[in-house]
DNA sequence: GGCCAGCACTCGGTACAATGGAGTGCCAAC
DNA sequence: GTTGGCACTCCATTGTACCGAGTGCTGGCC
């Protein structure tokens, strides 16, 4: 909704944003109180915010000028304004960092890795549940890939006399597990002998790295038997991903939108973990921790905003937190729930992992 | 919302229901009506339905009737009538049995199971993608509690000096573990001697059924590893429950209704798993397979009925299947596509514990 | 006695006009 | 450049009228 006139053509945004620093203030308060109250903000509202020392007239001047650029929008004429995507861009880039999460939640999320107990997926679970609490958003967190860790030991255990069951524990703590269909009636002796080749063909490498073929025995039975746990293994390293992410707090989109419509769309994307882990990694890699509206590709979700935060152990990329709100959503407290509870997280990691 | 005079009190219901044939079938007609259109259905269009070959005055009369008798409500006056729980009730328990799943949907089940493939865990996770697919309802199925499968393989592995984690394979092909603090600094020897200990201890029974101690090895440092290997054990036994809830299409939940609020509590109430497994278990307790309204205790779910059907596999109890919708939910549709499922669900199972 | 056509009545939903108020854009004056 | 003032816009609310779907009742008919 650009009049014609204007002076920046949307999408070529010539680097860093150029707004005197009335502007930018008055920008800030329309975007503070409209994630208040959700109600389009009038000039009145804005005049005793800080850096805004003019009179309602100006303020309505320099409005028009935010509007005129892009920044702003008005659902009519004669109603106030409402920021648009490109002004909650503005608003976030300039926070100015995370900033910290208030007493109480800060307090919360001590409290709960302190007490935090229990095997890292249950864990995980909880954590997503308690970033939803703070931050009254839907919470995504996805736990560390197990694609680079070492794996730990290789096992085989009989399940009937045609099946097996591959289970394979990793550096990390984690367990996976495959089945296996036997080509013969093997009996325990055999699977042993087969696991033990495993065990020495892959222990210590990673699952993604696990190459293909194992040396012969010499005993073509149990070679078989060794193939397809093989194969077990590679498939473990191909599927991954998707089993780490645990969404908590999905029933606060209700309350985020009114458009029963709107729910159910951003739900129905919840229920693809794919594209959920797909979203998060994308916005990672493109260096944001926010993503507004259109500014992640998933249509859906065009009126959400996704806070992201990497999680590291180490150095080492350990796992994401992912935040998902209406656009009008409160940033600072969002991010600054993401870090606090990031770095929970991964001092958390890093001690089990030790 | 009785009248004075009804004959018939609230909740005193004298066993089977006692309406003559026409007010049956006019029951049976609105509930039908209304279950398609969502709308207070009036005499007029009850009138061509099957079993009612009377005029839409002596309609009236009878609908009177069955508001006083509590199977119907109005909303307002002059408006049509809508069915009450106890009318959903009459309708759901005179259907005789869970009719056949329309072809469509028989041919995506059959599908389904034949390309079915992966671990367990998956293919419950798939399974309840599926039967919301199915009915347009919310899906939860509860895979085979662990509790009284045999112990298949116990195994312990370091993942560092002083922690190692517990691996326990059951019977069912289910894998479960818990990490362990070791009180000393434990070498690969001794770990592998005490899960051998636990092994001959533990091995062929329920993980429910581990007794307290095992028996002294003579080496104090291999029993203490012992004693923390089977405290795991037992935690193991108690956790189980809901870890093996999978639920499928909550979003439908938000087409139900149009109150965004219903939404957001019955949305609430699904992300607490324990709830949910509890309810499931409540309603086939009492030998139910539909609940409606508040016949399940759970408050924020009045608006809703559950369907559930058991699981079953070789005569043993091995899940749950359940259905979450709004009351006025299609339950012929709802109890077809569990049945079928459940068997689907039932065969796979039982292929699979071979 | 049960059924039904007819009728008066009820009441929600829609349409429409009037009103109030929040908010705007513009302009002349400071 | 800023401001007070002013005319204007348009949404939201309120009130009124009306339509129509649907009801309950009644008197007559089989």
């Amino acid at each position: 909704m650009q009049t014609t006139e204007s002076r920046q053509p949307e999408g070529t945004d010539p680097g860093p944003e150029l707004l005197d620093a009335r502007k930018s203030a008055i920008l800030n308060a329309v975007v503070t109180e409209y994630i208040g109250s959700a109600q389009p903000v009038g000039s009145q509202h804005v005049v005793d915010a800080p850096g805004v020392s003019v009179s309602s007239a100006t303020v309505r001047a320099d409005m028009a000028a935010l509007e005129r650029d892009g920044y702003l929008a008005q659902p009519h004429t004669s109603a106030g304004r409402i920021p648009t995507d490109k002004g909650y861009r503005f608003f976030v880039d300039h926070l100015g960092g995370p900033g910290p999460l208030d007493p109480v939640g800060r307090q919360q999320v001590r409290q709960f890795f302190d007490h935090a107990h229990g095997e890292i997926e249950e864990m995980l679970e909880q954590t997503s549940g308690l970033l939803a609490d703070l931050t009254d958003c839907t919470a995504m967190v996805v736990g560390p890939s197990h694609g680079s860790a070492a794996i730990r030991s290789v096992q085989l255990v009989g399940l009937s006399p045609r099946t097996a069951l591959l289970v394979v524990v990793l550096a990390d703590g984690a367990v996976q597990k495959h089945s296996i269909e036997l080509p013969d009636e093997t009996d325990d002796e055999r699977l042993s002998d087969a696991a033990r080749q495993l065990a020495a063909h892959a222990l210590g490498t990673a699952v993604a790295q696990v190459t293909d073929t194992a040396p012969p025995t010499g005993d073509p039975a149990t070679d078989a038997v060794v193939a397809a746990g093989l194969d077990a293994l590679r498939s473990l390293g191909s599927a991954d991903a998707a089993d780490q992410l645990f969404v908590g707090g999905s029933s606060r989109m209700a309350a985020a939108f009114d458009a029963v419509d709107t729910v159910r769309s951003v739900l129905s994307i919840l229920e693809q973990q794919l594209v959920v882990v797909t979203l998060l990694r994308d916005v990672l890699d493109r260096g944001l921790s926010v993503a507004i509206g259109t500014e992640h590709g998933v249509e859906p979700l065009a009126s959400c905003a996704v806070v992201v935060m990497p999680v590291s152990v180490d150095g080492m990329e350990a796992g994401t937190i992912g935040l998902l709100g209406p656009t009008r959503m409160n940033y600072p407290q969002a991010l600054a729930a993401a870090r606090v509870v990031g770095e929970g997280l991964s001092r958390r990691l890093g001690e089990s992992g030790r």
